[in-house]
DNA sequence: CGTCAATGTTGACACACATCGATATGCGGC
DNA sequence: GCCGCATATCGATGTGTGTCAACATTGACG
C-alpha cells in the first residue's frame, strides 16, 4: 500500500504517500505540506476544533448536528459550514440517518496528525 | 504545578493549565481551544509548517534565517514574518548570535500538539 | 566612524475566511 | 399530498492574513 498508516486519508486528489510525516525527522516536502496543511487549517479554528473534539469524545465517536448545536453560540448555517470544512479536510465522515446527519470522526486522520508531531528520540520531552 | 507537561508553553497571558488536552478523551473547553488554536493556526500554513520542520530537523533543532531562506521562493521579509508568527505561537525560540538570528524549536510545543491527538484506547489506530 | 551584510518593521494590497439571514432540500408524520 | 423539522446552500459583509517593496536596525569589519 505505501507507508504505515492511512489509506484514503486525505480526500481529493492527493496521494496517500504523503502522510504520517515525522515533522522533526526530516524537512517536510512541499507536497507533504500541501497535503497536511488543509487538515491543520481545518482544526485551526476554535469552533472546528471544539466540533471535532465533541464528535471524537461523543459516544461511538459520532454525533449528529443536533447534538453539537447547543454547545455553540453560532448559527446553524455556520456550524454546518464548519462541519463541511472538517469533512472536506478528511477529518470526519458524514452519514445520513433519516432526518439527522451524523458526523463520525476518522481515527486515521487523528493518527496522521499525531504522527506529524511524533518526536524523534532527540526531541522527547518531559523526561 | 499543574498538569503533566509544559511550563511556560504558550507565550502571553494564558494559563499553562490549558494544555496537553487529549482531544478525543473529553470535549475540549473553550479556554483550552483558545490556548491551542494559535499554535495550530501557526502551523496551518505551508511556509510555516515547512519552516518549523526545517528548524526541527536541522542540526541541534536550530537554524538561522540564512539557512532557511534558500528553501523558499518567498522574500526575506515574508520569511521573517512567518518566523515571528511561529515565535509568537510559542513554537520556536529566538536567539541572536552576532549578525545572525537562530530559531530554535521548542520540544514542549511539539509535545503539547502531539498530546492533542493522543488517542484514547478506543480511538487507537494501527494496532 | 563608515560601510556592508543580516534581519526585522511598516504600510499597502489582494485574497481568503468566519459569520449571518434568507432560502432551498429532504425526510417523517398526519 | 401537505406541513414541519433537520440540515445544507447561497449571497453579502466585515475581518483576518499572506505577500511584497521600502525602510529601519543592528552587528561585523575595516
Amino acid at each position: 500500500m505505501s507507508n504505515s498508516c492511512s489509506d484514503g486519508l486525505v480526500p481529493p486528489g492527493a496521494d496517500p504517500l504523503t502522510c504520517c510525516v515525522p515533522l522533526s525527522r526530516e524537512p517536510i516536502t512541499v507536497d507533504q505540506a500541501a497535503t497536511v496543511v488543509p487538515m491543520l487549517k481545518a482544526i485551526a479554528d476554535p469552533a472546528r476544533l471544539r466540533l471535532l473534539s465533541l464528535v471524537l469524545s461523543h459516544e461511538g465517536g459520532e454525533a449528529c448536528v443536533c447534538d453539537l448545536l447547543p454547545h455553540f453560540d453560532l448559527s446553524q448555517p455556520t456550524i454546518s459550514h464548519h462541519l463541511k470544512v472538517l469533512h472536506e479536510a478528511g477529518l470526519v465522515d458524514r452519514e445520513k440517518r433519516g432526518t439527522w446527519v451524523y458526523y463520525i470522526a476518522r481515527p486515521e486522520a487523528m493518527a496522521a496528525l499525531a504522527g506529524l508531531f511524533a518526536a524523534d528520540a532527540r526531541t522527547t520531552v518531559d523526561a
